[in-house]
DNA sequence: GATGAATGAGTCTTCATTCAT
DNA sequence: CATGAATGAAGACTCATTCAT
């Protein structure tokens, strides 16, 4: 969409359109998910949504893009001052983990589009991006632990573990996030490093 | 579906649309593959489809059961006549891998499935027994290892390792299926039991 | 159809098969029940309809026909061997109220068949025998009552009344088929004739 | 259906909508009457349909519901002002045929109606309350014909004989209201009360 | 005679998208 | 900016009918 100029009440408005899409495309998935029901729930008509996004798909797209965009921030925001590679590492993870607390519906929502054809290249991409993020951190931990293991299949073990666990718990509140978040590095690191942390 | 009295000739067909939809429904996603597209693949009419299933929800539904199915019973296999805890996990992630990589198309259907509602609940039944199956292997190796942790959450770490190195490598074929089944045993152990493999 | 050379065995079976569709084209309408629907209830499989019927329609109104026929019979064999006209009008009503009763399926799937033009001339083309058999009597009889009046309006008057009454009353079986009929032959002649029975 | 908040156009539509499916209803049966047919006939897209009606269904009920109302509103504005029992039953079945004449329509589709499950408890409710509303007329009527009978079987008598010569002459138009209504009163009258009209 | 299987046109309905006001 | 109205392609599903065995 050509960037159009939006007012203050403008960004409001398509913020709250963004939020209560991630929030209904969570609860019944994007495709059961209808244009109407969203700005329904918005009470608002349906030419509000056209006005902001050129379609269905490219709000979905921004959705995606905000969600991991958020997430790196997050992690980077984390590491920055840690020197240890293990911290770092540790940090990652758990600055995932609060990500996804604090972003349920989002979880979801990126599992769904890694499965579809349409968004999937979206994930690929962002994945590819926090894969680089990591390498540095880890290869330094992988020398540490005098393991010779290839970092790319460690990494995405670690994100693995680490939305599989966020998913199964996070989403339903059936566990707090540090529990979730304790588990998670340990598992990871000790997978990393072969020593427990 | 009340049970039709199938003939060979039945149970064939029944077959080939449960196997072109896996597929069709993993190239383009579940919604986005049509019925239409579905039996045109197969060269047969539209009512071909309904005579075998109540509709494309329950197909899909089948198609999940019966994956779940043929992965236990894969594990089982796998698992029978060792004694060693180490080695009967080893075995579980080890067969995992081995029937993502068989049944491809499967992997992102039950990723799939875990984001919509509709479907969901057979996910989380299904995860259930594994988790249930893996528990009494898991308690064991936990045991050895000396570590004092929650089983469950073991058991789901290494459920989003599997699985999410099955989705990456193995979906795009970028890696032998040992390599990264190794990996994933190797990350799985150590993330458990604080030992390398 | 080219009246098929049928067994014993044969006639019975296309009994079974018009009382099977009379009674489920009552219950929930013609359109509404499927072919399908009938040969199931009767526990064969579809080619036996087509065996016997050329199409759903024929069957129908061949239902209709054979009502139209037997009620008839049975009206002729009431009126016969009485003289007065108003006893003869009156043995009508009443033959066909029994009827009626002993029919009820048929009575809605008459009334649904002068709503679909496919069927409706079906049904014209019986009232106008029915009118004609009627008429006879219902000229004397009005004759007798001293009045000049149309009696093609008031044979569709008593065929108003009739049916109207039966599908009220005996569909439901909330009163006795003598009490309905006795209204009926009542509220009849005294329309019929000017003086109470 | 959640009552949208229509414009005078919307009001406009709807109303249009209505009018050319009873007459297709009418024409050609309900169920032999596709959405699509209604929607050519009025030269708007499929679309139009479903924003003002939940389904076929509902409109269909709609129709009815109408058509009951219309018809009280219209035997009610006929018998107020009128004192003699007789007089208002008369008032009453000659506005209901004048009524049918306007509306031949919906006729059939009331006789139609009566004969499937799914809207006969519609016309079940309207012609309770139409039997409810003329229970008082009757009964002074019968009160002053020194008659002791049911009345709910005369007014059902009454309803038979309207609207059967209703369905018989007005609609292929092959005689005048008048005519019609004059039978159907006299016949009416004299049932009822044992005396000519 | 009878059955399971197959056909495919046709049904109702949904929904992303557009547009006049 | 916003709304109600409209579009129409497409989807899931049905069903009368036919056919091979």
């Amino acid at each position: 969409m050509t960037a159009r100029q939006l007012t203050d009440r403008g960004r409001e408005r398509r913020r709250q359109l963004i939020d209560v899409a991630s929030q209904c495309f969570a609860e019944r998935g994007y495709h059961p998910t209808s244009v109407t029901e969203i700005v329904n729930e918005l009470g608002v008509g349906k030419g509000v949504f056209y006005w902001y996004f050129d379609s269905k798909e490219e709000l979905f797209l921004e959705i995606l893009k905000g969600a991991q965009h958020d997430l790196r921030r997050r992690q980077q925001a984390a590491i920055a001052g840690l020197d240890d590679p293990l911290d770092q590492v540790a940090a990652g993870v758990r600055a995932a983990m609060e990500w996804a607390d604090q972003n349920r519906p989002l979880v979801s929502l990126v599992q769904f589009a890694a499965t579809e054809e349409l968004f999937a290249s979206a994930i690929r991409i962002g994945q590819a991006i926090a894969v680089a993020d990591a390498r540095s951190y880890i290869d330094a931990a992988l020398d540490a632990g005098g393991e010779t293991v290839d970092s790319d299949l460690m990494i995405h073990a670690m994100l693995g573990v680490t939305f599989h666990l966020a998913q199964t718990y996070l989403l339903e509140g059936s566990r707090p996030v540090d529990e979730v978040a304790d588990a998670a590095v340990r598992f990871c690191l000790t997978g990393l490093s072969g020593r427990p942390s």
